[in-house]
DNA sequence: ATTTATTTTTAGATTGATCTAAATATTTAT
DNA sequence: ATAAATATTTAGATCAATCTAAAAATAAAT
């Protein structure tokens, strides 16, 4: 359970347990050796190394699914991430697109009780600045009834509950639409093409947003 | 100037800013390899390294001091550290003997940003929370008239300062003894063969302090 | 001042994380 | 179903940080 982990080691858990996440099981060592910006060759090194301490499981040439325990020390990881961004946004006042590089240092300090404290001090919040959800000391939490927006028909109305990329290009570029979790809007059209979409924003505006900004969004519907 | 060290890098060089303001100049490679736990061989080889990067003057077999670049750096670590160390006592509430090792850790996060943002919330604190000093972004700070309390003659007052040593077992002792930052105490007796003093604190309470103890605090002196 | 003891450095090996190039396995296409 | 293309692993090298053992320099002692 209390398994020491080097900085590396956890930065490749947290990759195989967000690609796992996002697309099936099965997370093959080019997509991994693809988000870690490294070879194929080092990825498959590693898988070995986290294989034997069980974090993964792992067969040569069949992909790797991370395990139950990977996926605990996965999530407490990922709670560090989030809580220290709202540290980093409610507290010292950084923008949203500040804190994703600084929290992914701040993510590998070890100390449990650090990790409660800053917890308690923030008020136990459920969701980061990206509305990205909080796993709990047991690496629980709950998603709202959220979907991508590229699911929402023409004339559907949502919630902007989640920005799915930490790309502060993207995240000053919603800054700059005025767009920020808990904007309201209301689709308006949706181009086939090339999958842009016209959205009524809450004030009346109306925009253009291309399919790259579009699959980054998530949002929950209302009447 | 904004040299990339890694975490191993910057603790030398804090060990050889620390022991070459402590005992005057030429900081011998034993002494090191003793305060990072390590072997002079290991020692040798950084000092060759960090001499490369000019943060260190360093001729063979003569010792090592730091330099003017070399201590620009360090402070920024100590800044660091000690900036933590009030963030986690004040903010979140951890005791003063908790808190080193924890912003061991810390003090190896990149970004200038932080540091100065972490610095404003607290409030622009001076000192740490065992009455250490800390620099500002340019690495100036000032001390009081703080004096080794072994230094004090019988009959003398003084205020309690600075805890110079960041040992949990030394800080929970003072804890149970009441002593803390501001505790005033009067030095009754001094026993010549082993060092130790006899104090009465504040409350009227005598208390008798060991060698050990008493090399560990700075004292400022009152009427 | 020469010998002895201590300190420091160098040489050579190890471990973790990485790379390139080559070998092997799997998948896809015809 | 076989060949071609792609994906993955292994082999062998490198770099940083460490070690042990041996060599060299300095300091201490008689």
């Amino acid at each position: 359970m209390d398994l020491e982990l080097s900085y590396t080691e956890e930065n490749y858990l947290k990759a195989i347990y967000h690609l796992s996440n996002g697309g099936a099981s099965g997370v093959s060592t080019n997509s991994l050796a693809d988000t870690m910006q490294t070879k194929p060759a080092t990825v498959s090194d590693m898988l070995r190394k986290l294989s034997g301490k069980k974090l993964i499981d792992y067969e040569k040439y069949k992909g790797v699914n991370i395990s139950e325990q990977g996926q605990q020390h996965a999530l407490q990881i990922i709670r560090k991430h989030r809580l220290w961004e709202v540290f980093l946004v409610d507290i010292l006042h950084f923008n949203w697109d500040e804190v994703h590089e600084i929290a992914e240092q701040l993510e590998h300090i070890k100390s449990p009780q650090l990790v409660e404290k800053l917890d308690a001090f923030l008020g136990y919040p459920t969701m980061d600045p990206h509305g990205d959800p909080i796993p709990d000391t047991h690496g629980h939490f709950n998603v709202g009834p959220t979907s991508p927006m590229s699911a929402f028909l023409v004339g559907e109305k949502g919630v902007l509950t989640c920005v799915v990329s930490d790309d502060p290009r993207l995240l000053q570029y919603l800054d700059k639409l005025q767009i920020r979790l808990g904007t309201k809007m209301k689709i308006l059209e949706k181009e086939e093409f090339d999958g842009s979409v016209k959205v009524e924003v809450e004030n009346g505006e109306i925009l253009y947003l291309s399919s790259q900004t579009v699959n980054q969004l998530s949002l929950t519907k209302f009447a």
